[in-house]
DNA sequence: GGAGTTGTTCCGCC
DNA sequence: AGGCGGAACAACTC
């Protein structure tokens, strides 16, 4: 579940929690892929190093050291932090725990297992494909409408929601999310994006920052699993207008709302509002 | 017991 | 070549 405002909420509390402090102790319980190093170089590498910063990087989570190595996770759908001012059970499904020089500790643990952790250099952060293939941050003054335009003509034949889902052109929108930005801006899921007039255009530019700014708001939309660093809740659930509201009323028109697939993936629209 | 679930990558097809 | 859609990854819930 965790979409840019659920990485975004996570590494704001991440970086309140840990910066500043010193990694005393890492746990690998269960052997897994680390992708770069095994894991006794990970221990090896993150033990008694300095946390200076957490970093989102698109819906990755990003723990720079002060030996200029870089811990990167990845929640994917499951992916959950945890932390612990004090000596507490060891949630289920962990996979790495790190405990630092004030007595507290994190552990990153995923039920579903395709959660990523990895640790590079910095310099070798623009290596990594999911970074080095990154699309723009919505967030951020790369975002601009010339370029949102830009990449519309790029990609002229993609249909809006699998523009609005392409981590390659615009980072940070999940399936949540995507449904929520398609009703605001009252445009059908199905179209392809170049017949968009103008202003449809600009309102789905201006549309998925709103959005997603909103949610950040509200420390994320907690759908199922999502929960932030100290096992809480986000409150933006309470305000989705379509996702998961198949055969509810629109808020809007008071027409049913329907689910399709596309993609293999659920959207969720009003046919009436959106066309 | 079958279908569906928040994300990404890879593979085959066009 | 490159874009696209579908399958796969794993485990859980309804």
């Amino acid at each position: 579940m965790p979409e840019l405002p659920e990485v975004e909420t996570i590494t704001r509390d991440l970086n309140q929690i840990i910066s500043g402090k010193k990694i005393t102790k890492v746990t690998i319980p269960d052997e897994f892929d680390l992708k770069d190093i095994s894991s006794k170089e990970f221990i090896d590498r993150a033990t008694s190093k300095v946390v200076f910063k957490a970093k989102r990087i698109g819906k990755m989570i990003s723990l720079q050291l002060n030996n200029g190595d870089v811990i990167l996770f990845h929640l994917k759908m499951t992916g959950l932090f945890s932390f612990f001012s004090k000596e507490s059970e060891i949630p289920k499904h962990v996979k790495i725990i790190f405990e630092f020089d004030d007595g507290t500790k994190l552990n990153f643990s995923d039920v579903r297992k395709f959660g990523v952790v990895r640790l590079v250099n910095k310099k070798e952060l623009n290596t990594i494909k999911y970074i080095k293939t990154l699309g723009i941050d919505p967030t951020t003054e790369e975002y601009t409408l010339d370029n949102f335009f830009k990449l519309i003509k790029k990609h002229p034949n993609k249909t809006v929601k699998s523009f609005l889902m392409d981590q390659h052109l615009i980072c940070g929108i999940g399936n949540i999310y995507a449904s929520e930005i398609m009703y605001k801006s009252k445009i059908n899921p199905t179209i392809m994006v170049i017949k968009l007039t103008v202003e449809q255009n600009n309102k789905l530019f201006k549309t998925i920052k709103e959005i997603l700014l909103k949610a950040i708001e509200n420390r994320g939309t907690t759908f199922s699993d999502y929960r932030d660093t100290i096992g809480h809740k986000g409150t933006n659930q309470e305000n989705l207008k379509v996702y998961n509201r198949k055969d509810e009323k629109c808020f809007s028109c008071n027409q049913n709302i329907i689910k399709i697939v596309q993609n293999s993936r659920s959207t969720f629209y009003c046919p009436k509002c959106q066309t």
